[in-house]
DNA sequence: CCTCCCCCTGCCCAAAAGTACAATGTGCCG
DNA sequence: CGGCACATTGTACTTTTGGGCAGGGGGAGG
């Protein structure tokens, strides 16, 4: 099996080689046709030179081939960690790891496994502890808002006031009230602050009826 | 290698045997010493008879042996995966999988990675990166909070009204208010809203500021 | 003893949030 | 066309929240 390697340079081209038998290099700007993909098991993404907002999209490009991608960075950085692999790439690593390591990853990867350096992944699982894990019933409640609703429960999720959703919305606040209205029966919670945590996806707990 | 697997019953060994060339087999109650761990590389739970709060247990002894643990359940459910992935399990899947899954599975869990159904695991990745990842700064503001403030701040966080959180505690409502200015002032946020987001680790994005 | 910090609270006020009742406009569907 | 869902907004009212001003009590430490 080969791996497809996207670099800017070719400077690690040496430990790439002697990690696998067959590694094909190509620049960033190559097009990726889904003919290609057959001809690699996995691909790697060299973000060492590229910015945040350019990782994005040149992993988004890369998914289209429908095989696993590795981000490899020169800086591992926790954030940078995380929105690659929610991004949806399958494995995060550093860009000068050892040939060793690299099989071990594209064992992962190529199975459908995720990887991620081993601190990472602990802190990865340990962040997600306080989000709600249940039911896909109310998942669908996202759903069943109206999209103009959406909006404003979003907006909310992120902390914003009334008048600032109004601003946003280029509508009055008396308009978003009644969205909220709306959302709050839909949604079954009571006021902004549980909608919120909704919208976050985490559990609102009930609360004791006092007085 | 060697795959150990702890079962109640042993009806679905054969499929075991034929994706692995070494199986040992053993109950519930064994005990795993360190000794042991050696001899095999990765250690699969059969939790198809377990409840929940028993396979978290049978989990956390598994783990002390420090090799991969794979959960298997007989009716493979959202929540029990990311409790038990959460909990330390490196792998989650069907207790009736194909050898050929399983041998999948084992590639990944016994290379560092993390497995699960796809499905779950596009799911997990959605709930997970709603939180916040960068904590050091903010972890030690939940630190400065006094132990009162941080009551408070808790009952915000799950949703609760100013009388309820009073009710709890057993003070006023005035103190209620009292703590939560301190709050505000000592979290750098604006509201109980983004209160509430900062006490579940969900960063607050900036708003605009409005007229 | 004095000071600092924490906890508690009352009165009062302003802003924000949430609701009720009501109405207008738009687009879609039978 | 009439019914219906959705978005929008106004007036007015109640509740909740947030906070200023002022004060009392207690414990730790200089």
């Amino acid at each position: 099996m080969k791996r497809l390697f996207l670099t800017p340079s070719t400077s690690a081209r040496e430990r790439w080689c002697e990690a696998f038998e067959t590694v094909l290099v190509a620049d960033h700007g190559v097009q990726l046709s889904s003919a290609d993909s057959a001809a690699y098991s996995s691909l790697w993404l060299d973000l060492s030179t590229v910015d945040e907002a350019r990782s994005l999209t040149l992993l988004k490009s890369a998914l289209q081939a429908a095989r696993p991608v590795v981000a490899m960075s020169a800086t591992p950085d926790e954030s940078q960690a995380f929105s690659l692999i929610k991004a949806g790439a399958h494995g995060y690593c550093h860009v000068e790891a050892a040939p060793e390591q690299l099989r071990e990853i594209a064992l992962v990867v190529e199975h459908g496994g995720l990887w991620m350096p081993p601190s990472l992944m602990q802190r990865f699982l340990a962040l997600s502890t306080r989000v709600a894990v249940k039911r896909a019933p109310e998942w669908q409640q996202t759903e069943q808002l109206t999209e103009r609703e959406l909006m404003v429960g979003e907006r909310v999720g992120q902390g914003a006031s009334n008048r600032e959703i109004a601003a946003d919305l280029g509508v009055s606040e008396r308009t978003v009230k009644a969205h909220l209205t709306a959302i709050f029966d839909k949604l079954g919670v009571r006021d902004r602050v549980q909608l919120a945590l909704t919208m976050n996806n985490i559990e609102v707990p009930p609360q004791r009826a006092v007085q």
